[in-house]
RNA sequence: GUGGGUGUAGUCAAGUGGUUAAGACACAGGAUUGUGGCUCCUGCAUGCGUGGGUUCAAAUCCCAUCAUCCACCCCA
C-alpha cells in the first residue's frame, strides 16, 4: 500500500508533465485575449461553502465531497468545484468594487469521491473561467468561445457544443408544475431511481439513460417552452451571437446541470470519442450564486474544463505534443583533471542558458557517448588529458559525427552559434 | 453506490495443477588501449497485485482484499 497512490490519483510523470504546461500555456494566452485574469483560491474551503453554493441535494454535496474536520473544529472540504470559491473570493475580497465586469480564470485540482474509470479520477484538474456583473448574453457567448477556441487552438475536433436554457427561478416553476402534473399518472412506469427524482428534481427524470423513462418522456413538456419573455429573449441573443462568432453548436434541451447554481444558459462541450464520460467542458449562468453566498446581487457566468479528459481527446485526435529535448551539450570526461575543466565549462554553458549536462556515475567514455545519445544531445564535447595539453576540447556533431577540436576559450562561443 | 472484465519483471506478454517461470522491447555492462546510433554477447521475477485456503504439489483451483478497465449513476 506503501507504494500505491490512492485510488482516483494519478502521478503525471515528466514525459506528461510538458503536455500539461504546454496546454496550461495555451490556456493561458487564450484567456489572455478574451481579458481574463488568474485567480488562485485555497485547495479546501469551509464545507458549508460548497452545501451552499452547489446545492445541498445534489450529488456532489450528498456524497462525493471529501470532508473533515481540522484540529480547531472547523469542517473543511477538499475542493470540490472551482465556481464556488471563486465566487468566495469575490465577496470576501470585495472584488464587485472593481471595474465590471471582472473576468476570472483558474487551474485547479479538484476532488470528488467517485468510482474511477476513463476520464473520471478522484483529484482531477480543470482550466475554468468565471465573468461577474453582466447578464449580457454575450458574456456567455464569449466563455463558450474561450473553450472553443482552445480546443480549436490545440487541434482537438469532433466535438459538439451542445447549449439549453434552464430559466430563471421563475420559469422553472411553471415548468416544474406541468412536469410534474405530466408524470403522474406515469409513474410506475419509471426507473427506480427516477422515481425517487419525482419528487426532488423532475427535471432530471427528462436525462435518464433509461429506455423506458426515454420512451416516457418523449412528449413531457420541456424547459424550454416555458421560458419567461426575458430568458427567452437572453437564449436568442446568446444564439445571434455564437452565430456573430461562427461558433457551430445544436440546442439540446436535455441538458440539465447537476449543480444547483445554474440558471438561464447551461452549455456542455462533448467528445464522442473519449468514453462514457465525454463530457470535456460544461458550464452556464448562475445569476443568483453570488447573493447566495452573501454578496450583492450580481449575475456570472462561466465553465470548468476538465484538463485530463481534454488530454485524452488530444490524444484520441492524434495530437502530439513533443517533448522539449533536456540537452543541448553532454560532456565526456576521461579523467580527474579534464573532468575539473568539464565542471567550469559546464558551469559557463549554463550559465548563457544552454541545457548541458555530464556523466554522474563514472562511466567509461563508451557508455559516456551512449548516454549522450539516448539523452539526444545534439552536441558532445570530449575532454580528456590530450586535449587538455593544447588546451582544447574535442566538439563533436551528433548529428553527423563530424567532430573538431576547438580551442577551449572559444568552446562556448562555437557552441552557442551552432544551437 | 450497482453490475461485468482484467491483474505474470520498467513495458508488451507465453504459461490453464508437477522439477531451475518462455520470448520481445526497455534498462545496465561489454565486443582489447579515448567516441553514440546498426549488429553480437552478458546481466535483469527464490517471483506470478496482496492475504488466506484446497492439494503430496498452485502463476495455474477456491475465498477475501486492493488496483485497473467497461457499463450504470453522476460530472470535468
Amino acid at each position: 500500500m506503501l507504494t500505491q497512490a490512492p485510488r482516483g490519483t494519478r502521478d503525471i510523470l515528466p514525459e506528461q508533465v510538458s503536455k500539461w504546461i504546454y496546454v496550461e500555456n495555451k490556456f493561458r494566452d487564450i484567456c489572455a485575449k478574451y481579458g481574463f485574469e488568474e485567480i488562485r483560491t485555497p485547495l479546501f474551503e469551509h464545507t458549508e461553502l460548497f452545501k451552499r453554493g452547489v446545492g445541498e441535494t445534489t450529488d456532489i454535496v450528498e456524497k462525493q465531497m471529501y470532508s473533515f474536520d481540522d484540529n480547531g473544529g472547523r469542517n473543511i472540504t477538499l475542493k470540490a468545484e472551482g465556481t464556488a470559491p471563486v465566487v468566495r473570493a469575490y465577496v470576501e475580497n470585495k472584488l464587485y468594487a472593481n471595474p465590471q465586469p471582472l473576468k476570472l480564470y483558474y487551474i485547479t485540482p479538484c476532488y470528488r469521491y467517485e468510482r474511477p474509470q476513463a476520464g473520471r479520477l478522484r483529484e482531477f484538474h480543470q482550466f475554468g473561467v468565471e465573468v461577474f456583473g453582466t447578464n449580457n448574453p454575450l458574456a456567455d457567448a464569449e466563455v463558450i468561445g474561450v473553450a472553443v477556441d482552445l480546443f480549436d487552438e490545440l487541434g482537438v475536433k469532433n466535438l459538439e457544443v451542445r447549449i439549453n436554457s434552464i430559466g430563471c427561478p421563475d420559469c422553472r416553476k411553471e415548468h416544474r408544475k406541468a412536469l410534474t402534473e405530466f408524470l403522474t399518472d406515469k409513474l410506475d412506469l419509471l426507473c427506480e431511481t427516477c422515481k425517487g427524482r419525482f419528487d426532488r428534481n423532475p427535471m432530471r427524470i427528462l436525462d435518464c439513460k433509461n429506455e423506458s423513462c426515454q420512451a416516457n418522456v418523449i412528449n413531457a413538456p420541456r424547459m424550454m417552452e416555458y421560458l419567461c419573455e426575458s430568458c427567452a429573449s437572453d437564449f436568442d441573443v446568446l444564439q445571434r451571437n455564437l452565430k456573430a462568432m461562427e461558433i457551430d453548436y445544436i440546442i439540446d434541451p436535455d441538458i440539465v446541470r447537476g449543480l444547483d447554481y445554474y440558471t438561464k444558459t447551461a452549455f456542455e462541450i462533448v467528445s464522442k470519442e473519449i468514453g462514457a464520460q465525454g463530457t470535456v467542458c460544461g458550464g452556464g449562468r448562475y445569476d443568483n450564486l453570488v447573493e447566495e453566498i452573501g454578496g450583492p446581487s450580481t449575475p456570472g457566468v462561466g465553465f470548468g474544463l476538465g484538463i485530463e479528459r481534454l488530454l485524452l481527446s488530444l490524444e484520441n485526435n492524434d495530437v502530439e505534443i513533443e517533448k522539449r529535448d533536456s540537452t543541448d551539450v553532454f560532456i565526456a570526461v576521461l579523467g580527474e583533471e579534464p573532468e575539473k575543466v568539464a565542471i567550469k565549462l559546464l558551469r559557463d554553458l549554463r550559465c548563457i542558458g544552454i541545457k548541458g549536462q555530464m556523466d554522474l556515475l563514472g562511466r567509461s567514455l563508451k557508455s559516456q557517448f551512449k548516454y549522450a545519445d539516448k539523452l539526444k544531445a545534439p552536441f558532445t564535447i570530449v575532454i580528456g588529458e590530450d586535449e587538455l595539453k593544447e588546451n582544447c576540447v574535442v566538439l563533436k556533431d551528433m548529428k553527423n559525427s563530424e567532430q573538431k577540436k576547438i580551442e577551449i576559450n572559444n568552446v562556448i562561443q562555437e557552441v552557442k552559434t551552432r544551437l
